[in-house]
DNA sequence: GTGTTGACCACAG
DNA sequence: GCTGTGGCCAACA
């Protein structure tokens, strides 16, 4: 059974440290996919491993939370119990953006 | 196999 | 900052 690309994507996501946030676009670059951050969300819609899978530490690249299965707002609230502090419905991408570890 | 949809991103105006 | 356009990927009908 082969690694598919959702596999990655929950994978990364899995990795992601608590109180950090990393976005579609990060996850994509990580799997050398960069111009397709809509596989990655994709993937995480579906999120089978759902309590296994922080989908709510993963925003988009504006730093918007952007949409979530059980509402942002459930999400936002997740993260900010978390330590990440979310202002006017945005991310501190500067300070809480978490990047992957990416093989020159 | 084709067409549409989707938790998106980047660029141009 | 917003809108419109083009683009890639995976999954579903």
């Amino acid at each position: 059974m082969s690694i598919t690309f959702a596999q990655k994507v929950y994978a990364l996501t899995r990795r992601i440290p608590k109180g950090k946030v990393t976005t579609y676009s990060a996850i994509a670059k990580a799997l050398k996919i960069k111009w397709s951050a809509r596989a990655v969300g994709n993937a995480l819609n579906k999120n089978p491993f759902a309590p296994k899978v922080p989908c709510h530490r993963v925003v988009r690249a504006s730093g918007e939370v952007g949409g979530f299965a059980s509402g942002p707002k459930r999400k936002q609230a997740m993260l900010k119990k978390e330590g990440v502090i979310i202002t006017q419905g945005r991310i501190d991408l500067n300070k809480y953006g978490y990047q992957f570890k990416i093989k020159s």
